[in-house]
Order: structure tokens, then sequence, then C-alpha cells
DNA sequence: TTGTAAGCGTTATCAT
DNA sequence: ATGATAACGCTTACAA
């Protein structure tokens, strides 16, 4: 293995130049900065990273949490941190917890063993996985929460902007003339799952109808709920004429049940559903759906986590993206 | 932070004994191990993993190169290492090359710098990956060679049998009465690419089938190209009755080509594919598609990786995973 | 502008 | 069975 001290003998300078020169310290002679730099290719140099980390006490990698590595949702996410990340010269620790608290945790403990000069979270638990966050900030780690938020805790944040989106789609509904409008939403601790809810509420409140609790129902977000659920408001006394389904993979259950049932999506009870997955827009082609910037969201996130290394002072910034309702697909 | 000197004062040992407790050495009382592992839950000691990586010359990180982090086929793959990683007490560096060599370059050089104890990695050019690979192969960092083999490298590899799959398929639509049957293949410089077109001529050659040059499609993977191959087959004087296409992303767009066209994928031109993606069986639930065990392949390459940090001496191994034809879907 | 040397938190060698 | 100490490769005061 290829040290400085290699560089340094054979550019017949000390190894702190070196150093300086391949960290860019401007109080360098042209000529032996040069002389360096040709050490360098010669020897095929590649510093170590390792070495370097132990040393500034921050590797150059950022540990990025999601809950499913198998959610086209999240995976986008992950794409748009890694541009970014790979813009900066660091890499990810990429870590997928299956929306597990404890090996969110465990993962988040590795991390912290890694040295990770941040970490990007997507929480499993709004309250839980504060615990270990709240470790993560006292090591003076940065943390950006990503469209999730981390109760009681003052981070960086990018989330989309649920209320609107979920108000926007229930207007949607109630200007075709629905009142008895259903909802699919997710768990009170999770962020997207408590704010769709809110802006559905909001939404009926705003137009006069009163609220039917036999009409909301809430899921931990899992698909094989979400379709239960259907199966419950489908099967009520006075079935809603509107449906409102808080998640991609939710969606597609739902789909399902109605497909069974043979029920259209559009006629027969008028959905509206958040994210765009395939199969989802393969079932049914031209039902309205609550398109997120996933790329985007990480891509974001990214650029906070960075800025806050940079200025660990100034305060957190919490960063909403607005949503768009999508009518028709273009999947053939 | 919490070092193993604060564990050891609180012991009342030193640092030497608090490491050979930590890492399970024989060779230490109960008594004094006891009172270490009080001293570790009393202060919440985490080890420092990059110290560690420094000291013994190799983190607890493997590193993973996928040429793309949005295609399904990958992420699955990613899912099944991940798991024999964290059974590991691993960590995964994962990166995303869009099949550019010099990205995937850059990435190896960062991995390597970063320590890794393993290296499994989905090549974007089979010659060209080469190269730097061997780099990490002479820093004795094992390596594992996925879905896609290394030229001229000694290393342990885990791949479909594409050839089996290849012949198999084109044996079922020749079963079925077809004898001009086209192939859009993936290219020669990668493994899946040219063994599927291999396992195709092997199928034709025994059936006493001519090879018609003109039928063959050799793309570098990318459904565009595919899309213009399926067009020129389309547009011959003499289409074919038959076709095999050899990757999950170029189905998708031969289907819509099809649909375009308004041809049945089944009954105006029997179609056999390889990999299960959503999309392709939403676009048509019924052709018989070839199974890759992806998971699988994950979780062996990750298996034989950690062998392989075990054991450096024994000769590098080829695993071969069978594939299946599945003839329809269960999407709804 | 450049060099010397300390030290990051471990592990492992060599004593005891 | 345990302790003292060197070393891993790098960065960064501090000195010159």
């Amino acid at each position: 293995m290829v040290t400085v001290k290699d560089v340094a003998s054979l550019a017949g300078v000390s190894t702190a130049t070196v150093s300086r020169v391949l960290n860019g310290y401007p109080n360098v002679s042209d000529e032996t900065a040069a002389r360096v730099t040709r050490a360098v290719a010669q020897l095929g140099y590649r510093p170590n990273r390792v070495a370097r980390s132990l040393r500034v006490q921050t590797s150059q990698a950022i540990g990025v949490i999601i809950p499913d590595i198998q959610n086209n949702f999240f995976v986008s996410i992950v794409r748009g941190i890694e541009d970014v990340a790979i813009a900066h010269n660091h890499i990810l620790l990429l870590c997928n917890t299956d929306d597990h608290p404890a090996r969110e945790e465990n993962y988040v403990d590795l991390l912290l063993g890694e040295g990770i000069a941040g970490l990007i979270i997507c929480a499993s638990d709004e309250k839980q996985s504060s615990v270990p966050v709240r470790r993560v900030i006292e090591q003076a780690v940065p943390v950006v929460a990503l469209d999730r938020a981390l109760s009681d805790l003052e981070v960086d944040t990018v989330l989309t902007d649920n209320v609107a989106a979920s108000r926007e789609a229930t207007e949607y509904l109630i200007a075709r003339g629905h009142q008895r409008i259903g909802v699919i939403a997710g768990p009170d601790y999770l962020t997207p799952g408590r704010e769709r809810r809110q802006g559905y509420e909001q939404a009926l409140a705003a137009h006069g109808i009163p609220l039917d609790p036999a009409l909301i129902r809430v899921t931990d977000f899992r698909p094989s709920q979400a379709r239960e659920e259907a199966r419950a408001l489908l099967d009520l006394p006075k079935p809603p004429t509107g449906l409102l389904v808080c998640s991609g993979l939710m969606t597609v259950e739902v789909l399902r049940e109605l497909k069974v049932r043979h029920l259209d999506p559009m006629r027969d009870l008028a959905l509206v559903a958040f994210d765009d997955t395939v199969l989802s827009r393969c079932l049914c082609p031209d039902f309205p759906l609550i398109m997120q910037s996933t790329y985007e969201l990480g891509h974001t996130a990214a650029e906070l986590l960075f800025e806050r290394m940079r200025d660990t002072e100034k305060p957190a910034r919490t960063v909403r993206f607005e949503t768009g309702l999508m009518e028709r697909s273009e999947l053939a």
C-alpha cells in the first residue's frame, strides 16, 4: 500500500507538505506542489480514507436509513441523495430497516461507529426514532429527517406538504359531488400518516361535511392492513362514494379488492391516491394520483446536510415540497 | 465520546484487557470480564469502528457496486446481500454506476480508500471493469462478481445459468411450431448478454434451424435500443413469429411497440422474456417469463464473500442459479 | 513556505 | 491472566 510517506520520499518533501497539497492548502509553492502531484501520479497513490477519518474525527460517508429498499419511493430518494454525495466525494452507507425501530437503532449505532459525516433518515417512528437519533446529534453529527419528521428534535427536515396534498385531493372529490368520502390513512406516529388525515379532515370541515369516524381508517401503511380496511369500508351499510388512499403500496391492495368485487375505481368508487406506482397505474390507468417529487426530496435533503456540515450554527430549517395531482398516465 | 480508555479506567483494568473482552478472547478471567462488561454498559460505550479499521487494516463494511439502483432486479440482489452482511455485523457501502465504467472506477477507488472488507460487483463491462477490480484483488480484498463475470480474474462468481435459460425459452417457442424466432440480446461484453444469445443459438442448432443474422439483434440492454430493434424486427419483409427478449426493462419497450401496432404478444408474436417485472406483467399478464432468483443471487454472493474472508486460499468458485419458466402471473 | 511530531481509538506484541 | 506500548496512515499545531 502506498502512503503519504512514500509520496513524501519520492517528492523529497515532508508528509505534511504532501497532505497540504492533497487537500489544496494555499501556502505551498507551485514548484513543490507540482513535484508532489507528480509523485502521487507516479506511485498511483490513493488516500487512506480510514486514517483520515480517524484523524479528523469524521468520515466521508453519509448514513442513509430508509424503511424499505424495495419501495421505489425510497429508492428514488436515495438516487437523489447519491448524486449530491458523490459530487462532494462522499459515499453512502445504506441501511434498510423494514420499519423496525430495533433494526433502525442497531443501524444508527453502527453508523455512529463508522464516524459518518451526516445522517439522512426516513424514520420508522417519529418518537421512537428520536431516541437513537438524539445520540447522533449529541455527537455533533448533522442529521436530516426525510419524509418523516422526528419528535422533539431540532433538525433540518424535508417533507412533502402532506396536508395540502391531502386537502387538494379531498376537495377534488368534493368538487365532483361526493359527500361520503372515505380515507385509508397511515399511522399517527408517522408524519405522512398523520398529516394526510389532517388534510382530509380540513377539506371536509371547510365544506361543512361532518366527519364520520366509520369512514376514517388508520393503518400502519402496510398493504395487508389496507386491504382489510378497504373491505370494511366497502362492506359498510352506506359505503363511501369517494376514497382517498394515502400511500402507493396501499393503493395497489385497494385496487385489487375493487377488482375482486368488479368495481371500477372511477365510476363505482371515486378513487384518489398518493404516489405514482407502476402497479397501481397498470391496474387502473386513469384515476387521479398525488405526485411527490421523490428524487428532489433526496437531493434537497442531501444539500441541506452538506450545508449543515459547513455551518452548525444556523437554525434548523424545514423544507416542504408541493405535490401535483396527475389524472392520466402514459404507461403504454 | 466514550473510548476503551474510559472503560478501562472504570473497570480498573488496562485497555488491552477491555479489547480482549470486547473481542471475546478466551484468556480473560470471568471476574474481570464481568467488570468490563458492566463498565461498557454503564458508560454506553460503542466501539469506534474507524479506529478499529485502521488498526486491523480492514473495515467492517462491504462495497456493493450495481449498475442501476432503480432496477428492481439489482435492488432485490442488494436486499439479499444486506441480510447476510448485517448478520455478520457488517454494513453496506452502496454504489450506483449507471453502467458507466468511469463512474465505476471512481467508486472502486473510493471503496478501496474506505478499506472495505470485501467487494460485490455487478460489473459494467467484463473487460473494462477488470482493470480497477484487479487493484482490489492486489490489495488482498476479496471480490465476488455477481450476475456478470469479470475477464481474466480469479474471483468467486455468482451467475444465472443464462445459456440454459435461454435455450429452454427458445425451445419452448420451437416446441410450439416456431421456426423464425428473433432475439433481442444484450451486449457481448456482459455475461448475460453473450450467454443468452448463445443459448438461443444452441437451441436453434439443436433443432436444425439455420441462424438468420437478421433475426439476431444485439443491444447494450438499454430500453430505447430495444425499442428500435423491435421495430426493425417487425418491419422485416418476413418478420419473426417468435421472439426472445433478454431483459426485463427491454421487454417493457417491446410490449409497448407491440401495443402501438395492435399486436398481441401471445397470438401475433409469440413472446418469451427474461425477468418478472411488474410493468411487463401489467402490459401483458400471461406470456412466459424466465424467472431469476434475485434475492438468492445476492444472498449467495454475500455468503461466498464472507467465506472467502475466512479462507483466502481455496480456489475460486462459480455458482450458477437455475431459472424457471413462469407462464402466468398473479398480479391482481 | 516547509518540517517535526503529536495524536485520533483501536488491536496486538511482548513482557510480566 | 493482565499491562505497557507500539503501530495503523493521516492531519495539524507549532516551530523554524
